[in-house]
RNA sequence: GGUCCGGUGGCAGAAUGGUGAUGUAGCGGACUGCAAAUCCGCGAAUGUGGGUUCGAUUCCCGCCCGGACCUCCA
């Protein structure tokens, strides 16, 4: 029995249409996605993309037989230095603490780590050679120790993001440095003082402008042209645009990123996550209440492309989903390794349908719940290709609770039930329902989980 | 102001030019000493006004509402 596997199609945010994915090099499919700037904890709104990517790479990993994920750390920017100033730390010691912990927040939530995470402050020479090249083919000018990349002279400006200069300086509601030629044109290399981290270069001491390092390392890594790069769409403008522009006017024969993805924002209690209104959380925040299971369950169940407000209710309905998902598996344990069912498949074939996937979860564990052993080994299957159902059901329900104090009150309450005391027993049940567990009274015996 | 995206049952959330998934909540029932879990059943939705069409939730236009971006945010 053989089944052609469903094509997969991607959104492409370039042209706006979905397309069928069609590698550059199918022996190689090489994607690269904007990662983390390293000041602080990273919020669930940096975990929405990271998640998004993490989808994408374990469905190309399903059907290609090579994969070469690179996602950056940004480890110098303003924010980092102004960070490690307040702190009264050196940047150094900043930002190799902050991406620890972005490293420690992304496994907990089973997002794969990427093939290659290049940082930016290690790929300072791979910057200056482009834009030595961005000038001497006049696409970049040097002024007043900065330098600029020239919007102007590249026709294709504003392609990616479909809008035009003449629009946006239109809306333009930011006062234009004096020394840019166009108001559009950004910077790729400027000055820096003493106490900012700097470099030599030939425009003197300084530090790169936001968008030349992904370009650099996209190059370095992935060459003139890749297959795929994403992020969050906020990254759309100015960055990605920048980033393509640069790289595009650097190496004229290369397309750069031949698909675009981009995921939408995540709202917070219905409005963008912002600090003074206290809808903002950071990952580690989040986990520290609640699984991060349920976390990766809550951001999965919609689609990418659609805007996600999060709440602690829905992560709360994402829990007693995995409850019963794994409630399936503890009753009939997965038999063997199942290939994923076809409709999970198509479902994320169909430009990540995270959503559609899980919901054909439920029927499989209905049967599984039912007694099916096949269907239990499916929904394994089906969740580890996204990244679900990875702990044993005991330490889903168990974990970390004294089970020797739990196993002996629940002996205590099978007495009492037996002697008809049922006073006592709901006594029991009530003292540990107090410390957030449950019993349940089944044919075969009392069992219990942490409520 | 400019550009773009979106409005589907109480809530969440798919899909589609031809009887609108799935989950959750609600209600009723089975099971239970009581629960929990599980099972069975029941109601319940395409923002609004036009247009195209045999037929529109889907395509087109207007309106209302929400959101994002418009120079360093995922």
């Amino acid at each position: 029995m053989t089944t052609t596997p469903p094509e997969i199609v991607l959104h492409d945010n370039h042209t706006r249409q979905a397309r069928p994915f069609v590698p550059l090099d199918p022996t190689h499919v090489r994607l690269y996605y904007c990662g983390p700037t390293v000041y602080d904890f990273a919020h669930i709104g940096n975990l929405r993309a990271m998640l998004c990517a993490d989808i994408l790479v374990r469905l190309l990993r399903a059907r290609y037989p090579r994969v070469t994920f690179v996602r950056n750390v940004t480890d110098v920017d303003d924010r980092i230095t102004a960070r490690a100033r307040a702190n009264g730390e050196d940047i150094a010691s900043l930002t190799s603490r902050t991406t620890d912990d972005f490293h420690k927040d992304l496994a907990a939530l089973g997002v794969l780590p990427p093939d290659i995470e290049p940082r930016a402050t290690h790929h300072i020479g791979d910057m200056l050679a482009m834009i030595g090249e961005l000038i001497a083919n006049g696409h970049a000018y040097e002024a007043e120790g900065h330098v600029l990349f020239a919007v102007r002279a590249f026709p294709g400006y504003g392609q990616l993001s479909g809008r035009s200069l003449d629009e946006m300086l239109a809306g333009a509601r930011v006062e234009v440095a004096p020394y840019k030629r166009d108001p559009g044109d950004f910077v790729l290399w400027k000055p820096s003082e003493p106490d900012q981290p700097g470099w030599d270069s030939p425009y003197g001491r300084g530090r790169p402008g936001w968008h030349i390092e992904c370009s650099a390392m996209a190059h370095r890594y992935l060459g003139e042209s890749f297959d795929i790069h994403g992020g969050g769409d906020d990254l759309l403008f100015p960055h990605h645009e920048n980033e393509r522009a640069q790289s595009m006017c650097c190496f004229p024969k290369g397309r750069f990123a031949n698909v675009w993805i981009h995921n939408a924002m995540l709202l917070s209690g219905g409005e963008k996550m912002s600090k003074s209104l206290g809808n903002f959380h950071t990952i580690r925040e989040v986990i520290e209440r609640a699984p991060a299971e349920a976390l990766r369950l809550l951001f999965l169940s919609t689609h990418y492309r659609s805007v996600l407000d999060f709440t602690w209710d829905k992560l709360d309905d994402a829990r007693r989903t995995l409850d019963r998902f794994y409630r399936a598996l503890e009753r009939t344990p997965p038999i063997s390794d199942a290939p994923v069912p076809e409709a999970v498949m198509a479902a994320l074939c169909a430009d990540l349908n995270t959503p559609l996937a899980i919901a054909a979860l439920h029927p499989l564990a209905d049967a599984a719940l039912a007694g099916d052993a096949d269907a239990s080994s499916a929904l394994r299957a089906a969740s580890a290709m996204l990244g679900l159902l990875g702990q044993s059901p005991d330490t889903w329900f168990r974990a970390g609770l004294d089970a020797p104090r739990i196993e002996a009150l629940i002996a205590e309450r099978l007495a009492a039930r037996k002697a008809r005391d049922f006073v006592r027993a709901d006594a029991i049940r009530a003292e540990l329902s107090a410390d957030g567990i449950l019993l349940e009274d089944n044919a075969g015996g009392t069992t219990w989980r942490r409520a």
